[in-house]
RNA sequence: GCUCCGGUGGUGUAGUCCGGCCAAUCAUUUCGGCCUUUCGAGCCGAAGACUCGGGUUCAAAUCCCGGCCGGAGCACCA
């Protein structure tokens, strides 16, 4: 009975159940579920006044797309709520500095159109953190461990406490007073976690230690590096950081990171994590592009075969297309797989607008056309075909082709049957004969025939193509691509989206981009 | 192995916190059709998903338990 009557409640809409309650005398709360949809992305946690966020990446190469994973939102966010983006390079291991990424990371960043109110660099910065190493240790929150590393794994599996643990603040300083004259594995700085802590990862981690090897940016100046989790911690506390966006492989370090906001009283930034990004092909990580390039298998950093900004940039790919991608896929935790059929859907609809069409015959085959008394005489025995640069904007204007019966046309349509040459005249290829067949278009319409892109044999200019595996195509394009400037992208039609790249004494040079 | 974290169409997402017009959003993709002197764009249509099993409830994508699958971490790297 009582389902029953549920059942037929559950059948109204929500607009008759209110009227019916509000018959029966009943008020309702309307507890707004006051979520406004954002475009795009979620709105962050906690706090939206005074956002401050960072973008931190390591030098070791230029920004790829998963950069763009975490920058892009920052950025996002930083612009929605009015805040401050901080770049800070985390140079603090000498072995993963690329001394050119320095200048490249904030190129790239300007490519992504993300703009940055403040720049630091850790390697400035190691003053600050012995001050708050001292600080730490004074406080007794964390202690100088000289113990083999082996042997302190082995007591921390089993949640024992290495003995260096107990050692009071003064003989712990009393060691790192003599830091400095160590050898590198000789002893460490450690931050007192939970010793007992479940996740073995997290207990007592190690702050600061011992690199002797020369830093491509300060050289010798310092023996005593802080570790990523002690240098974050301290920045993102003294750059008043609200939220902080790191992927999810630093879900261990935003735990011990916690620990030293606890141990120094600091508030706790939102950390949120996202998920993991696979890119299909692209599995290219920076050292291994770096070594491609120095083995001299790739062409430099904008190799078209790198996931690199710049080589997708170099390929005609669109920032916007980068951006809308990142806002698109988010911040959530769990992993996504990009393909590149998605980034070109996206890249052409940003692109459609834009790229004006020519002509581009791939692998010409040069044919001259029999008959053409049919619509050539004596006095006139060539004609000007008009087309527009845009079909949808005919306000940029036509380029011009000169039609008189010599002309390439790709090899791949050179086959038996009528085939159109766009916006000239219908032909019939008979094996190697090549004849007149009609004029319209109204003609080919009816015939079935093929609309196929040409250029004059007469007035053309070559034109190589790179393409995304690196390899090279040839053929011909219409003369008026001289007037193109590097950096235009435009539509080959019937061919696809590529980017002018270089102007060569007798050729153009294109990469391309996708269909 | 241990510790964490995830799982919505082929892909990317919305919805999950706070169960109820969710027979589940939007985009992309694929396939048709229309249009069109590009195989592009546009328009119309179609295909296609709540990981599984239990439980709680009138009601579960949503809450609970378990399985399965996937990922990450377990450094004197970041």
């Amino acid at each position: 009975m009582s389902a029953k009557i549920v059942a037929e409640i559950n059948g109204l809409t929500v607009e008759e159940q209110e009227q019916k309650i509000e018959k029966l005398g009943i008020e309702i709360k309307k507890e707004e579920k006051s979520k406004e949809k954002e475009e795009g992305l979620v709105d962050l946690p906690g706090k939206h006044k005074g956002v401050v966020m960072r973008f931190a990446p390591n030098p070791s190469g230029p920004l790829h797309i998963g950069h763009a994973r975490a920058a892009v939102p920052n950025g996002e966010y930083v612009d929605r709520y009015d805040g401050k983006l901080i770049l800070r390079i985390e140079d603090t291991d000498p072995k993963r500095i690329y001394l050119p990424a320095y200048d490249m990371l904030q190129e790239d960043l300007e490519w992504l159109g993300i703009n940055i109110d403040e720049i630091y660099y850790q390697s400035d910065r190691f003053p600050i953190y012995y001050e708050y190493a001292e600080k730490l240790i004074e406080n007794g929150a964390a202690y100088m461990c000289t113990c083999d590393g082996g042997d302190f794994k082995k007591l921390k599996d089993e949640c024992q406490e290495c003995p260096c643990r107990s050692n009071s603040p003064e003989k712990n300083m009393e060691i790192w007073n003599k830091f400095s004259e160590m050898e590198p594995g000789q002893a460490v700085l450690r931050i007192k976690t939970d010793i007992k802590h479940k996740n073995p990862a997290i207990r007592d981690w190690v702050a600061i230690r011992i690199v002797e090897e020369e830093h491509p940016r300060i050289g010798t100046k310092y023996r005593i590096y802080p570790m990523m989790n002690f240098s974050v911690a301290i920045d993102d506390h003294l750059m008043g950081m609200t939220h902080v966006l790191r992927g999810k492989d630093h879900l261990a370090n935003s735990e011990k990171q916690k620990y030293l906001y606890e141990h120094m009283n600091w508030e706790v930034p939102e950390f949120i994590h996202y998920g993991r990004l696979k890119m299909e092909d692209i599995a290219l990580s920076t050292s291994k592009a770096l070594a491609g390039i120095e083995e001299g298998k790739y062409s430099g950093w904008d190799d078209p075969r790198l996931g690199t900004l710049r080589a997708i940039a170099r390929r005609g790919i669109q920032n916007k297309t980068i951006h809308d991608l990142m806002v698109e896929i988010g911040i959530k935790m769990s992993d996504s797989a990009i393909s590149w059929k998605k980034i070109y859907g996206l890249n052409r609809n940003n692109l459609e607008e834009k790229a004006n069409r020519y002509f581009f015959v791939l692998n010409p085959k040069k044919v001259e056309i029999t008959g053409l008394d049919n619509i050539f005489d004596e006095n006139f025995d060539e004609e000007i075909i008009e087309r527009p640069l845009h079909p949808d904007h005919l306000e940029r204007g036509n380029r011009k082709l000169v039609f008189d019966g010599d002309v390439y046309i790709p090899k791949a349509d050179f086959t038996n049957g009528i085939t159109r040459l766009m916006d000239a005249i219908n032909i019939n290829i008979d094996e190697n004969n090549v004849s007149y067949n009609s004029k319209t278009f109204e003609e080919a319409r009816k015939l079935k025939a093929r609309i196929i892109q040409w250029v004059p044999a007469n007035d053309n200019i070559k034109a190589k193509i790179v393409m995304d595996d690196a390899s090279i195509v040839e053929g011909l394009c219409e003369i008026k691509c001289m007037n193109l400037k590097i950096g235009d992208i435009l539509q080959f039609e019937r061919f696809g989206f590529v980017r002018l790249d270089e102007i060569a004494a007798d050729e153009l040079i294109f990469y391309f981009a996708h269909k």
